[in-house]
DNA sequence: GCCGCCGCTTGACCGACGACAAGTGGCCGG
DNA sequence: CCGGCCACTTGTCGTCGGTCAAGCGGCGGC
């Protein structure tokens, strides 16, 4: 394991509360994987016995009707474990999960993380942590889909991507735009026509660009200014 | 304490793990208080203290955007806790929460609480069962309002009070129907338009009363089936 | 360098949902 | 017993967003 793999992990939601030997101990000699685009990390239904770490690139959780329709439920990015809860207690993923960049995974030991955690108070409160921060991603993304129309939904959106400071921002979408579309609820049709009208809000796209130089008009849309 | 409510704490998410005698001492001297429909329990951004579990009644958990806009994002009902993770964690509430019907709350010192899963893992796992509920609550919920229409979100909120076994059902639904609107992402109207949807489906509502003598025929129209 | 694929955009059309409004029935207080 | 209130239903209409389809541009294979 590198370096910066050392890094990701000390920074993650599930270990920034845990010493450096906790962790060797709990990681064992596990290997990170780099996989390719499309890989299924986690399948539904399935009880996880490695737990998958998001050292870099994107993961897209999702729920797949008998249908064929797929729901994504978050799209979540580096220091981000996928189903601890589940994984901890033995039970069934709730969801399904699968790579949509090309990623570098840690498969954690569950057996061995669960041996820690009796014992080890502060690795119980920190995963803890971890589901709490699953949770409020989760409350964010729900309130904007029941109450928020197309362009307000993707406002939040870039607004959970913007530094906190006020200053004028720019950076690149962090995954295809088809897949922010599903996350937010729409189709991609949809998600250009939202993108066209934010452009009255400051906000320019221009391929996978994004600039906002003026980050408070945007927070002031979003609040529930007209228009 | 009255024995009833000694059961329902027995059976919540939190403590069903748990001795009756560490049950105890973690509630302490704690008394039930009955509170009538429309009290808030919990306030958007507050560091909770005192963690509110459901005795009876059910209870709106919500997110009200700036612009006096209010999203619903669960109802939850006897044997749950309210943000029992940011409590934990002394984490300001994602959300705010308030009950719907005459409820009975008990409210759990956080301190103590905090106390005892430290050197008590079985807890710590309850607490984090705890939240896997939530979570597996918010992903049917996302998943439900993400990719389904008006009437297959109702379909998928009766089948989840629809007990397991595929037999006829009669049941009352268990608060408003606008509040059901709201948990549902639609309004009340639209609401009304998906019951009488689903009549087609062999679901009758006449006020609060819900007969369902086919379930298979509602969960195959869940499940993608045409119409 | 050319061609085809794919992600994205734009336009036309249409069905579903929200807003508004009127009407019904139950419940409660006077 | 009457009147008003409230939850719910039903109708109409406008708009938002999904579907289908065509067109554009970049990138990779040949």
């Amino acid at each position: 394991m590198e370096a910066t793999d050392r890094a990701t992990v000390a920074r993650s939601a599930l270990f920034q509360r845990v010493g450096p030997a906790d962790v060797d101990a709990i990681l064992g000699d596990a290997e990170p994987e780099d996989l390719p685009r499309g890989h299924e990390l986690v399948t539904r239904g399935e009880v996880i016995g490695r737990l998958p770490l998001i050292l870099s690139g994107w993961v897209r959780i999702y729920r797949s009707g008998e249908d064929g329709g797929e729901a994504v439920v978050a799209i979540v990015g580096p220091g981000r474990a996928i189903g601890e809860a589940a994984a901890l207690l033995g039970r069934p993923a709730h969801a399904g999960a699968a790579t949509i960049t090309p990623a570098r995974i840690l498969r954690i030991d569950v057996e061995r993380l669960r041996s820690r955690i009796v014992g080890d108070a502060d690795l119980a409160f920190a995963m803890l942590a971890s589901a709490s921060l699953h949770l409020r991603g989760m409350v964010g993304a729900l309130e904007r889909l029941a109450a928020l129309s197309g362009p307000r939904r993707l406002a939040g959106f870039l607004c959970d991507l913007l530094p906190e400071d006020g200053r004028p921002a720019a950076f690149d979408l962090p995954y295809e735009k088809s897949l922010i579309a599903a996350q937010l609820g729409m189709t991609p049709e949809s998600l250009s026509r939202a993108i066209a009208r934010l452009k009255k809000h400051g906000v320019t796209v221009t391929r996978e660009r994004v600039e906002i130089p003026k980050p408070e008009v945007l927070r002031a849309y979003l609040a529930g200014e007209r228009g």
